[in-house]
DNA sequence: ATATAAAAGTGTTATATATACACTTAAAAA
DNA sequence: TTTTTAAGTGTATATATAACACTTTTATAT
């Protein structure tokens, strides 16, 4: 079964996770210290070896719950890298994921247990590798992504409001929006359900609160789509 | 040197090539009968192992002068594939670009030899595994690349009619455009020069022939693109 | 030489989309 | 009851996209 392929050489496969997590107008990224060497305590984005037994989708599942405590997170692949050089521990092809978590659904005690704390993406040092590479070329991926798919409400509390809603968006894109385009736009889609129910915690006079409806956005995908967010 | 994750799995890594060619109004996808099993004599697409010496970028590289004998390709990875199961002959993890080349460069001895044939992507057979499933992401990709990026050019000759043009772009989105909002359109971008030959070998007038100016395109997207071809 | 055929080339108008912009409302706290 | 603070709302303008038909060139046929 496996021995039509006996004379080819076999590679160290990983996937790197960059785990995103949205929270006070912020985009976090969660970085761990490395707890092995090479670059044993230097600052790194969550990784692990792909294992014979378990498909890419897999592993990355596995190592987020691993740090996050998170499970059937949202994931999109970024890309392979592999510079026969880029991991000098070995020769490593790294898969890169980033995934979408709800920071309300993190588990803080993996937090210690891990060594990982979340840091602004605006704000973030240096890290090994080319992982830097990964974070940057992840954030596009979900700028791009995000201009055309929902894929935000993954990092919002199932129930959350337009304010917050947009304040998420001005971070994907770095800038600021217009609240009535924004909230035009959003509402015209016709994918936001309005809940009965206000946030009081950020004003006085309260937000509604809204929820993503995924049916919707279904029947307008599979009758041909052209959604154009923000 | 490699000894820090000795116990970790090794897998076997491979790259399939989506080879792209346009010619008649009509873009190509180059097809192999497989030389070795599994799968012997079925109709796939181009592949190669990643060794230990070599980067995927150099993988492809080799794979594709290997089939078409066109060196220094223009290639877009697409992603990594990794379901356990994907190949009968072993746990491999493909990784998938797509390679645009001009079909005039293509070497013809080399068709025989490696028993390939250029076909319409319009009518692409079954292919094995999933080598159907990359060719549709790569044509998705390599839309989506196409209204953003002049990566069309790469499928031409240096020098270029509009309607030559046009009927590429018309290919990569399988829709007819029209001609004076075609042509408005990339002329206003600047980054065709026109040039004072005529072919002529498609009409008795005769169409101007352009090439394509790679250092305005640079210059523009140094000073921060927006571009939108079509 | 003249007519014919066939693709190349050319501008303007209408429509849709995106952007800019300022006041009113609700409700807790003073 | 006044104040404060964020939530909520509509219109006008600018820009981008889409629709549309005739003229020109030149090889070939008559």
């Amino acid at each position: 079964m496996t021995s039509f392929y006996a004379k080819e050489d076999r590679l160290l496969v990983s996937v790197d996770c960059i785990i995103l997590g949205f929270q006070d107008k912020e985009i976090n990224v969660l970085i761990v210290k490395r707890k092995f060497n090479p670059l044993k305590g230097k600052r790194s984005l969550m990784g692990g070896f792909v294992q014979k037994h378990e498909s890419l989708n897999e592993a990355v599942a596995r190592v987020v719950a691993g740090y996050t405590g998170v499970e059937n997170v949202y994931m999109e692949q970024v890309g392979a890298y592999g510079e026969v050089n880029r991991d000098p521990g070995g020769r490593v092809v790294s898969v890169v994921y980033y995934a979408l978590i709800d920071m309300h659904q993190f588990d803080e005690q993996l937090k210690e247990r891990h060594n990982t704390e979340w840091v602004n993406i605006k704000n973030v040092g240096p890290l090994i590798l080319d992982h830097r590479q990964f974070l940057d070329d992840s954030l596009r991926h979900l700028r791009r992504r995000s201009a055309t798919h929902p894929v935000g409400f993954n990092l919002l509390p199932e129930q959350f409001t337009l304010p917050q809603l947009q304040s998420l968006y001005e971070a994907i894109y770095a800038r600021e929006m217009d609240k009535r385009n924004f909230r035009k736009k959003i509402l015209e889609m016709g994918i936001l359900e309005k809940l009965d129910k206000k946030d009081k915690s950020s004003s006085k006079r309260g937000a509604f609160y809204y929820k993503f409806n995924k049916e919707k956005y279904d029947y307008m995908v599979e009758n041909g789509l052209d959604m154009s967010f923000i």
